[in-house]
DNA sequence: GTCTATAAAGGGATAGAC
DNA sequence: GTCTATCCCTTTATAGAC
């Protein structure tokens, strides 16, 4: 865990800033080098290429974001604190890197195996725990019964769509940056309650 | 409407097949040209650069697209049906065109302002109608309420969101290209009633 | 390590024959 | 309308001085 050089370091925050906004064909080394207040040049001396400077980013920003993702759901707390927890994370962190999910999802879809691999999915069977406490919530009739995938993709729907189709919701519903963000702020709140209220058996 | 000449017909669906799954800067016009099995030089021939040709297959896409999607909520019938309509016809015309999603949320954000202005948004004022119908049904003490843009986010987020992250939901839950399919067929069913129960106030 | 200069490749666009 | 050949700008990548 070295102390990356002064330079390594400006290149890799523009490259970020550059490849996350335009992507990996959109991006140009110029644009970057110019941005990191560098020659083109040394891109290519610290990284050997467009493709592995590209790749360098990408890892990193994977390893950021991901854990912390799944992290949120891998902990003991029962599932509608857990959905609560979970909600506040993600949503926290997209508010932070908003163009962070179209960025994954274009890479994702470039190279699906590679990203499947480089990502540390389902760590410490979180998938099986969960499924194994919307069984014991629906066995003991509080819930309806619901398959685990079901439960993470609505959630994950809910948090992270919003963002990827911000310029749309904001011009259909005609409203600014700021309102946008109180908006997904408000939703730190309302969507949990959604989700368990979407299977909740009342009495 | 004439009839397009055979060769502008196979342009415009290799243009179509290459700029969706590769986006604007990722397409190569070589690629286009030999996917249509004709010359590079025709491409220019028939529409004069790159960028008027993305745009002819744009404007295409959107329109075939944006008023399928706005259409199923502009009806007169009751919230909940509105609903499964709406889901059906999304699901629906997203199975067809997997990679459409993707594609339209990269254009938007690069091009926010034309695109907002190309999509005719809103029309005939659905999303009024729906706010309307949410307020009585909220007095009448059937829903709770909710803002017409969470409403729609929510509902949105579930059809959509699911296709864009196909790759990542893929890898996690360890499910095939059938079976993906089959599970979005059984949400065309399950996504109505998530919605309802996460508002309708049970008696 | 950092720069300038330049090579080498890529890719959009056009000229001109047929 | 369709093709081949080619132009030429853009962009990645490297050589070599300091």
């Amino acid at each position: 865990m070295t102390k990356d050089s002064n330079t390594e370091q400006k290149i890799k925050e523009a490259a970020e800033q550059i490849f996350v906004k335009k992507g990996l064909t959109g991006a140009r080394m110029q644009e970057i080098a110019d941005l990191a207040g560098i020659n083109k040049a040394m891109l290519h001396y610290y990284y050997r290429s467009k493709d592995k400077l590209f790749e360098a980013i990408f890892i990193e920003l994977i390893g950021d974001f991901v854990p912390k993702i799944f992290g949120a759901m891998g902990s003991d707390l029962p599932i509608d604190k857990k959905v609560e927890h979970y909600v506040n994370e993600i949503i926290s962190a997209m508010t932070t890197h908003p163009e962070l999910p179209l960025f994954i999802f274009n890479e994702l879809r470039n190279n699906p195996k590679e990203f499947i691999n480089k990502m540390g999915i389902n760590p410490g069977g979180m998938l099986e725990k969960i499924d194994a406490q919307l069984k014991e919530e629906a066995e003991a009739g509080n819930i309806r019964p619901i398959p685990v995938h079901e439960f993470m993709i609505n959630m994950a729907s809910m948090c992270v769509f919003p963002f990827l189709a911000k310029p749309m919701f904001q011009g259909m519903f005609k409203v600014d940056e700021a309102t946008f963000y109180s908006i997904m702020e408000m939703r730190k709140k309302s969507i949990p309650e959604y989700i368990m209220n979407s299977i909740r058996v009342k009495n």
